[in-house]
DNA sequence: GTGTATATCTCGGGG
DNA sequence: CCCCGAGGTATACAC
């Protein structure tokens, strides 16, 4: 890793016209050949970059960064303050806990939670546009299409709205009811819900989580 | 700007659990104290952050960084490489052309560029569920709900089917057509608007630019 | 490669 | 402050 704190203009032509005028920053050179113009401040987000894989040309007060598309990048140093490079190694990689999929898992282990007496038909029911979360029946042999999220938006809804089209279309289902399920659930999604006669209904991870351990714990 | 160069361990609890194994990483402390931990590739994404505003609290051997609402980032150092720090200043900041605002500026002030003798009835018309990037009325009074995207996918074609069937359910609106307006106008998105009774149209955004440069000259 | 769905999305604007 | 939409979204994964 390059580390170059330099006062630099920067100008980007690309999927859009971009312009950074003259400034201290820091440019930071990945081994993978990506590069990232950073300020001091505004979250993890550089003002400019450019991607892997790019070829980065030097030359005498600027350097120019070019990818298979077609995109350029252009660093005009006015003055460099500092400039080092690093052999930081490959990365193990960071572990995760906590994100839809492990939802997902959790409610298809506790169908109950969902509704009395829902049991699960299957995971990742697959339709024509694509798979839905969870496929359940309800005690009186009624199927019930779940969608899981960990916010719930409008995509979602929208999401649902197609499966749901889809998997009324078969006769061995028909009629399927809808069900958005997040741990929070946001108003316009709650609106759109209501308008396409989808059932909603907020969860709670942890709590969820702690009915696993319980149930275990009984073993 | 702090940049440390480390072997370091990290831990992030807050919207989900995320832990990331011993091995050498560049941690970058922002004036405005937001925390990124950066390995040697992978775009220009940090492996692991913390945005401001936060507190970080250094101890010998570790650092634990804290945000109002309750997330933690624990970082725990093997074996510091470099620290070093630099006063960059304040940015001037990016300026941008090119994005879906601009175009929706320049389709406003054009609607002519739509329809033959159409008027704006307004920018960001409010809907229930979001607004609409443009109204219009053609000449025989007919309202035309636009909405205008840099790029047209099929989320944006969903997007306008939505407006509609809201702003249809206004007697004083309608009936309300749709027009799907993008720079590019992918071939899944045209199947879908003549699917919905959508009308699409591409436009240039240089050549709308030009109109409106010609318009000023005139002046 | 295209298309789809997720993200600690980030970021900016408006109420 | 939250809600909402756009993004050079990036990223992973299926087809």
């Amino acid at each position: 890793m390059r580390l170059v704190i330099a006062r630099c203009s920067v100008d980007y032509q690309g999927r859009l016209s971009a312009h950074l005028p003259m400034a201290n920053r820091l440019v930071m050179v990945k081994a993978d050949g990506c590069v990232a113009i950073h300020a001091d401040g505004g979250a993890y987000k550089p003002l400019n970059w450019m991607n892997a894989p790019n070829r980065l040309v030097e030359d005498d007060g600027f350097w120019t960064v070019t990818n298979p598309k077609g995109e350029t990048l252009r660093i005009t140093f006015e003055e460099i303050h500092s400039d080092s490079a690093w052999e930081l190694g490959a990365d193990p990689g960071l572990q995760k806990d906590g994100v839809e999929a492990h939802l997902q898992e959790l409610l298809a282990a506790n169908t109950d939670h969902l509704g009395e007496g829902w049991r699960l038909v299957r995971r990742e029911y697959p339709t024509d546009i694509g798979p839905v979360d969870l496929l359940c029946r309800d005690p009186e042999g009624g199927a019930i299409a779940v969608e899981v999220k960990r916010r719930g938006e409008i995509d979602g809804v929208e999401q649902l709205t197609r499966y749901l089209e889809f998997l009324n279309r078969d006769p061995m289902l028909r009629p399927v009811r809808g069900l958005f399920v997040a741990q929070v659930v946001k108003p316009q999604a709650r609106v759109l819900a209501a308008d396409r006669g989808i059932a909603w209904q907020e969860v709670d991870y942890d709590e969820l989580r702690g009915i696993e351990s319980d149930e275990l714990r009984l073993f």
